[in-house]
DNA sequence: GAGTGGTCTAGACCACTCA
DNA sequence: GAGTGGTCTAGACCACTCC
C-alpha cells in the first residue's frame, strides 16, 4: 500500500528503470508527467525531475516540453573512453614507464597538418617526435605538431624529460578536441621506432585540440600491432 | 559592477570554467564553498550546487564532503562514442545502406570465442557472417557468434533481410558490454568480402555482450582501410 | 565536533511546443 | 492557449569526513 515511505531520487530512478526494463512502460510509451510521478512516489517534483533527467541523459527516455517524456525507441548506447596521460596509462597497467625524445625542431608544417587545424598553408610550427615505452618495450610512437602562437611558452620547453602530452595537459588546457582512430600500415620511421616490420598493421589515434578557436596541436599516436583500445559501455 | 543580474546555473558554470581556464583558480586550488558562491552570484545554493556538480561530473573539479571542492590536478578527459546500428550509421552519412547475408550456420565455436565469453569449450553456437554496404561499397564485414541459450528466438530468425546487429538490438537487450578496437591484417575471407588485398591494415571493432551473467554474442566487425572512428570529446 | 557537500521540499515562474 | 518540462528559491536536515 505505502511503498518506500521515503523516496530518494535514486529509488525513483531505479523504479522507473525497472518499469522500462520489464516493459511495464514499453519502448515509445508516454510515461506520466512529473507532477503525477511526484504524487505517486510521495516526493517533490524537483526530486522526480532529477531522476528523470538522469534517465534522459543516459538516453533511456526522451523528453520534450509539452509532448512529455517517452521511453526511447532506440536507446543510444554510448561507449566511453578515458583519455589519460600516456605515462599514467602505462603505470596503471603496473608497468614501468619510460620516455624518449627522438626529435624536436621548428619547421613548415605539412599541408595535411595545417588544413586539419584550420591554419594557413606553410605555417611554421614546432614538431616533436618521441617514444613512450612500457617495461622497456615500445608502447606508443608520438608525432606531434604544436602551434607556438597559441602556446608561446612552448618555445622554452625542450621536452627532454617530460613528454609534450604531459606538458600540454599542464600548460595548455584545450576547450575543444577531435579524436579519431584508424588502422594504417607502419611507415619506415614508425616501424623503426616501434621495432616492427614496415607495413605492419598499426592502430593510429589522432587528436587535434583547440583553445577556443585557436589551434593548439595535432598529434598522431601509433601503437604497435596487437594493441587494444578498450572502452567502457 | 553587477554582472548578470540574473544568474542561471549555466552562467555560474561558465564563469567557474573561465576562472579555472584562466588560472584564477589554479589546478589543485580549493574553491569557495557553495554558500559563498551562492552569495557571490546572488543565487540559491541549489543553483550553485547544480553548476558545481556538472563540473564535477565533467572531471574539472573534485568534491569531498568537509574537505571542499578542488580544481582537478589531472582533469580526466573522456571521449564518447555513440554506438548506433550499422544501418543508421551509414544512413546518417547520407549514403544508401545495403545488407548482405553471407552465411548462417550452427557449429562448435572456436575456443577463442567461448573463452572470451566465459562459455565452456566446444559450445555449440550460431555463427552469422554478413556484409554491410554503403552506397554499394563494402562498409563493414561482420563475423558474429550468438549464444542461442540466452536468446532462444534467434533459432527462428534467418537473418536474410535484417542484420543480426539490428535484430539483437530489438530482441535481446544487453546489460553489460565489452568493446574494443585494434588494428589487424585482413584475413583471406575478410579481404575478399571487403574487396581489398589480403594482409591489408584493417580496423577491427570487437564487442561482447551479456544479459546479466549470460553471454549473448561476440562480434568482430572489420572495416576497410581508411575507415575512421570519430569520437566526441 | 564541526564544516562541507548531498539531497529534499513546496512553491513559483518561465520557455518551449503542440494543437 | 494550454500543458509539460526547465529552472530557480529559501529553508531544512542529513551524511560523510576531517580534525
Amino acid at each position: 500500500m505505502n511503498p518506500p515511505a521515503r523516496s530518494s531520487f535514486r529509488d525513483i530512478k531505479a523504479e522507473m528503470m525497472r518499469r522500462i526494463a520489464t516493459r511495464v512502460w514499453p519502448p515509445g510509451a508516454l510515461i506520466p508527467g512529473e507532477e503525477a510521478l511526484a504524487q505517486e512516489f510521495g516526493a517533490a517534483r524537483a526530486t522526480v525531475n532529477k531522476a528523470v533527467q538522469e534517465l534522459a541523459r543516459a538516453g533511456v527516455v526522451e523528453r520534450k516540453r509539452k509532448a512529455g517524456t517517452r521511453v526511447a525507441l532506440h536507446p543510444v548506447r554510448e561507449a566511453r573512453l578515458a583519455i589519460p596521460i600516456v605515462r599514467r596509462e602505462v603505470e596503471a597497467k603496473g608497468a614501468a614507464y619510460r620516455y624518449l625524445l627522438l626529435e624536436r625542431r621548428g619547421g613548415f608544417a605539412p599541408e595535411a597538418v595545417t588544413e586539419r587545424l584550420g591554419l594557413p598553408r606553410g605555417k611554421r610550427m614546432l614538431q616533436v617526435r618521441c617514444l613512450h615505452l612500457s617495461d622497456g618495450a615500445p608502447y606508443q610512437f608520438e608525432d606531434r605538431w604544436i602551434n607556438a602562437d597559441t602556446v608561446p611558452t612552448v618555445r622554452n620547453e625542450g621536452f627532454r624529460d617530460v613528454g609534450p602530452n604531459e606538458w600540454l595537459v599542464e600548460n595548455a588546457p584545450f576547450s575543444r578536441a577531435e579524436y579519431s582512430f584508424f588502422a594504417d600500415r607502419a611507415s619506415a620511421d614508425e616501424a623503426k621506432a616501434l621495432d616492427v616490420n614496415e607495413g605492419e598493421a598499426v592502430l593510429v589515434a589522432e587528436r587535434a585540440t583547440w583553445l577556443l578557436d585557436r589551434p593548439i596541436t595535432l598529434v598522431r599516436m601509433v601503437h604497435p600491432p596487437g594493441h587494444r583500445v578498450v572502452m567502457e559501455v
